[in-house]
DNA sequence: TGGCGCAACTTGACACTGTCAACTTGACGC
DNA sequence: GCGTCAAGTTGACAGTGTCAAGTTGCGCCA
């Protein structure tokens, strides 16, 4: 009569898991500030020093909450790759679209997967997957690369400009007001330039 | 003989803005985490809760040094803007290579400005003059306005793909290597995007 | 001139944070 | 049975933001 759960090694079983999921729900509940490893510790029902085994510290712990948070992020990503069209413009529109719509909606989320600094050696890395946010990015830029030009190219530029607009939107920093939806920006007008992608001659 | 002090007051006599210069000081020293109010406090001379009197919290500090970091970053660009050249291509690229520059030489002053959440009602109002970055890149962008379209438009494009790059960049998340210069990464391949920046169709 | 008022700080306390050393617990191999 | 070791606990410490209460010194008005 021991299956009540279905594995516990030592204490608790899986409590490195158990961190990375409190964590998020941390950060969605309240933000970036409200991240600690003690709030973790205590949602995930251990003493306050257990992480400490698990993560090096709070930027070790931040590390594998961002590539948990990447891996939501992709899914994201792939649905909105199929959500505006099957053309390949379409197809790329829907990612950006669903890249503002996923920092609108997981803030938090965002800011932990893009606050990661790749020189801190104390992050987890973060994976980079054939089914990654970078690799549906990519697929979807494939058609639009010129030519003799290098694929990363397009991928740097969309994804540069997708990015600042984003950071930029959600925070308020392109208008007036808070935003709430994708539709209180100027999105559109700013993925005109989707358009005009690649790195071939003007004319 | 009264002059030994512009003005004094009553006890410190300029602390406000000594917070801030520590605070910058700290920033540059030790990065975005590395500031604190008893910190600054410390650097200026004063006791650990003096800055609670002048701005409301961690946040109203921060909000304060970003205007004055956002200062700084106005006149970075505006060197940057005359360093390229004279048209107005040269003019636009040399923009924004500052700002790559700017935000790889101070990235704690960058991760300040633009870590400001304008819904935060405790921040500090950015000022928006006629010197401030804003402008400048407003400006550079006007040559590049088609007739008939909204001059915000061109701006949002332009500061959209260099703030994402920037980001991007400068946190290492566009190579394997940790950038320390703009030649680090693929600065001319992608602002050749800027070449093609305006709304109006495409052939 | 004298005292009142108030802004500008100080002081001390509190809860919360990350981090560390020392300790306990339990699973596994032999 | 016994040692070993990973996994987690406990208690302590310095640093943090924040609050209430006290102090100081300048300006102002009678």
């Amino acid at each position: 009569m021991t299956l009540k759960t279905p594995k516990k090694s030592h204490h608790h079983g899986d409590l490195r898991n158990a961190l990375i999921k409190a964590g998020i729900e941390i950060l969605e509940e309240g933000g970036i500030d409200a991240l600690s490893l003690r709030k973790c510790a205590a949602r995930a029902g251990v003493s306050h020093a257990a992480p400490a085994h698990h993560f090096d510290g709070l930027p070790g712990l931040k590390g594998a909450i961002a590539s948990e948070a990447f891996a939501v992020f992709s899914r994201h990503m792939l649905e909105a790759a199929q959500s505006e069209g099957d053309s390949p413009q379409a197809r790329l529109k829907g990612i950006c679209r669903g890249y503002v719509q996923f920092g609108l909606a997981h803030r938090a989320l965002l800011d932990t997967i893009f606050g990661i600094d790749m020189s801190d050696l104390r992050r987890e890395p973060i994976e980079h997957d054939d089914s990654s946010a970078y690799q549906i990015l990519r697929d979807a830029c494939a058609p639009f690369v010129p030519d003799g030009t290098q694929p990363e190219v397009v991928e740097f530029q969309v994804w540069s400009l997708i990015h600042g607009y984003t950071m930029l939107f959600v925070r308020g920093h392109l208008g007036e007001i808070m935003p709430t939806d994708v539709t209180d920006g100027p999105f559109e007008e700013v993925m005109a330039l989707l358009d005009r992608v690649g790195t071939a001659p003007k004319s």
